[in-house]
DNA sequence: GTACTTCTGTGACATTTATTACAATAAGCA
DNA sequence: TGCTTATTGTAATAAATGTCACAGAAGTAC
């Protein structure tokens, strides 16, 4: 488990029971770049903090087909899983690792104790949602009013921030995160290219605009 | 004001004292079919809860153009002006009366105060930016995985659910909510009718499909 | 090195959506 | 009634995106 010290530093402000709460009740899991933490209609058993890593979040439709949504950072906490009473609910979302991670793992009982018990819990749910809601209002804004090339750009920024210049992407990954062909995606980075946006290598490329 | 009765029927489940502290603090307005009641970037200064009446949610681009996103209903609350803090948050949304309606206004100061006394204000605050999270996610859906005759279906199916089948909207205000052109709605339309789905009238089409 | 696989580049073409243009019809109003 | 405006229908064309086909480059396994 983590030390108290080491809660706080990513989750400040909670109450100091709270964390004993968290020591107590929580599991510290890891998983591996790559690995599916909840698939679309899977019953929610626990809730998931991110303490280390990245984890990426997709709208699945019924074909299979995942559209990248948002990223969950250390600190932050998966909106979906928080749920507060005991009727069995489902994901509606996907959620992937992108690097290796660890998280603290909280089965939902403890959900609806914690509210009662916890102002600072209630405060981070509440949080929790706000943001995860406004990341969605980004993406449908996304989504509704721009055109590939825009939206990819958008993509690419968004990547930046989170790893830095270098991505670490084939083609076919990007295309999938925006569900479009890797062809159209080709194509729209070697018109980055021709523009001295980025640079192409294989399996990545760099993003050198100022 | 509502008596204490009214506004259990609309807010079930809430605790005595936040009955009467919205009957003390919480102001009725009303607002005709039409206007605008959140624009995009206006400070939050209350929260809204929808007595009577629909409400209809938009996103909103640096044009003006207008995404519709979802619906409220009486005994809903517009998670966006649910905030807990002082700080000035700003819309990122636009919120407009689709029917002449009456609603609840609350100064957001009190967001603080009852999510430190009631409970149940908790509760509601959660529920509703599940539920509106959950909205967001089934519009990203169909946004993102869809074309654009089977997006006008789900939002046909949407306004019948709302308002039952005869659907009182021009094809320009449909285009709009989609963000797409007047012609392209018209041709949809006229497919759908040659199918046997819709019987099309001006300035409104009825819905027959089973 | 050779064989194999994955990734990228690119042309040709199909489909979907957007734009332009204009006509026809219905409703509103002087 | 006749004029005006809003709404709808539709064709022609353009632009954006999706699909198919295939070739070459780069990495991986043997």
């Amino acid at each position: 488990m983590l030390s108290k010290e080491e809660l706080v530093k990513l989750f400040p402000n909670w109450e100091k029971g709270l964390y004993e709460a968290v020591i107590e009740h929580a599991e510290l899991k890891t998983a591996k770049a790559g690995s599916v933490l909840l698939k679309k209609g899977q019953n929610i058993k626990s809730t998931m903090l991110v303490v280390e890593g990245t984890v990426k979040l997709f709208q699945e439709n019924e074909e299979g087909a995942e559209y990248f949504m948002y990223h969950l950072n250390p600190g932050e906490a998966c909106a979906v899983t928080m749920v507060c009473n005991y009727h069995l609910e489902q994901s509606q979302v996907l959620a992937k690792a992108v690097t290796d991670i660890s998280y603290l793992s909280i089965p939902i009982e403890y959900m609806d104790k914690w509210l009662n018990e916890y102002k600072s819990w209630h405060y981070f749910v509440i949080r929790t949602y706000r943001s995860r809601y406004e990341e969605l209002l980004n993406t449908i804004h996304e989504t509704a009013f721009k055109n590939m090339d825009e939206r990819l750009e958008f993509y690419i920024k968004r990547q930046v921030q989170q790893f830095g210049n270098t991505i670490k992407l084939t083609h076919q990954e990007i295309a999938n995160d925006l569900n479009t062909s890797r062809e159209v995606i080709s194509r729209l980075l070697k018109k980055m290219e021709n523009n001295g946006w980025i640079i192409l290598s294989r399996n990545s490329f760099d993003w050198i605009k100022k």
